[in-house]
DNA sequence: CGAGGGTTTGAAGTGCATCAAATAGTGTGG
DNA sequence: CCACACTATTTGATGCACTTCAAACCCTCG
């Protein structure tokens, strides 16, 4: 019961922190909360399965999440890799067959709160500031879409990598971090394979980045000496604005 | 006036079509009607510029309008290339600045409505069928967006392009023909650009394309002899289901 | 007919993938 | 705490895919 209280408590506080709730009345947060169930996962188990119909849908509430998708010849298709506060699980409240579109597991740790998609479903037919969030957030993730089929188009693999780099410092920075140090969040195949590229010419295009942007490599940390420079390297194929804040 | 008057009805016509709108009541179907601008841009000629302020937003009435930016060092991307029926510039109704995010320019000949994009931003927060039409609308973009994500990143050239044609013959199939003839409905080198590859890369991997498919490549008409071996070749690398209907 | 854009072809180079193998790192049970 | 097994990462060698640059060809349209 105890157990029990805190979990409740840990999904109150998190529903309450994330921005796609925000602005929603308490009876809804309330009924969320109720049916709020934590999970932990550890790395490499799945969380859910694509073409499963999707009871629930998940906020991560610590570690990374990879969704991805299998071809017919075998070859796994990373969509996407997620974190603390992003939400995955939800897309299939706005289809007609209602199945999940890709599998989710576990790149590290993960833990997670999931919720009972024909909530969200409803409130989100009623709530008007409930469907203006959840608009403003997929606007947000075609944006990053439509910037990562840029990169794929355009961008070589060391720029890609740095382009990587980049974003996970301004990720830390708005944690109030301000180091130029990242330590790499999940292993380097993975990154690879969201960056679309192969284990083996990550580790070279990496090497690359570095004879050209000074930055230390030390395993999984690295450490940007002249962050310029990076950006220099890195967004000068890229059409967001330079250098990149996202 | 009869002009005026003949313009008014097209655009009635239009919007009462046009899925977005779909469940809308008549005193904002009139509103938009009032307020809707038809437009002819002939081939080349630029519709709206990136980081300008969206006070409309466009539907495609008739021809082929290609959304695209630029990299610092004069590169072009192209992010989408629409046609009949589709909507663009209006994804700064939810963004908090407000500014398109794309350049668009007429690929082929285009007729265009627009609307004012505060009429939208106003409709979409009271009514809840609306914004529930625009979440549609939006997931299934991601989607799609997600497909391709994944094609740049796992499909060979030939296989991209194969898999454009098969997305052609569907199109024309939700029109009613059933050919197996299509004619591309736009320069090979946008097809090529939007595939992300160079148009000499396009035009090598049409060849090999045919080498391994049985099409017919008479300019800018394709035959399917045996569309069984062309979505074999194609959707092989892809996690869509076989053979993909997209 | 000539001009200009779109498309194809050729030759050469680069970047990435692939296969194979070595190395570093990690967690396990003894 | 060490040895072993296993995985992640790096390295090397090679080939193929795609790009680049240059030039020819082909249309279409004035």
């Amino acid at each position: 019961m105890v157990q029990a209280a805190a979990a409740h408590n840990t999904i109150e506080k998190t529903l309450k922190n994330t921005l796609l709730f925000r602005g929603c009345d308490q009876s809804f947060m309330q009924k969320l909360c109720e049916q709020g169930m934590v999970r932990r996962y550890q790395k490499g188990s799945l969380i859910l399965f694509k073409d499963d119909h999707a009871e629930r849908f998940y906020i991560i509430t610590a570690g990374w999440v990879k969704l991805f998708r299998e071809t017919i010849d075998g070859v796994q298709a990373v969509v996407d890799v997620l974190t603390t506060g992003d939400v995955f699980g939800e897309m299939p409240i706005f289809s007609d067959d209602g199945k999940h579109i890709h599998n989710a597991e576990a790149a590290e740790a993960t833990e997670t709160i999931s919720l009972p998609s024909h909530l969200l479903a409803e409130e989100i037919k009623k709530n008007p500031s409930l469907s203006m969030n959840m608009m403003q957030f997929m606007a947000h993730k075609q944006k990053v879409q439509e910037q990562q089929i840029e990169h794929l188009a355009i961008q070589s693999a060391p720029q890609r990598i740095g382009c990587f780099l980049l974003r996970l410092i301004t990720a830390e920075k708005r944690q109030g971090r301000n180091e130029l140090s990242v330590s790499l969040p999940y292993d380097k195949t993975l990154i690879a394979a969201k960056l679309g590229m192969q284990p083996e010419t990550f580790s070279r295009a990496l090497k690359k980045l570095r004879e050209s942007t000074d930055i230390d490599v030390d395993g999984s940390i690295i450490h940007i000496r002249d962050l310029n420079k990076l950006s220099g390297f890195s967004c000068a194929a890229c059409s967001a604005e330079f250098p990149c804040k996202a």
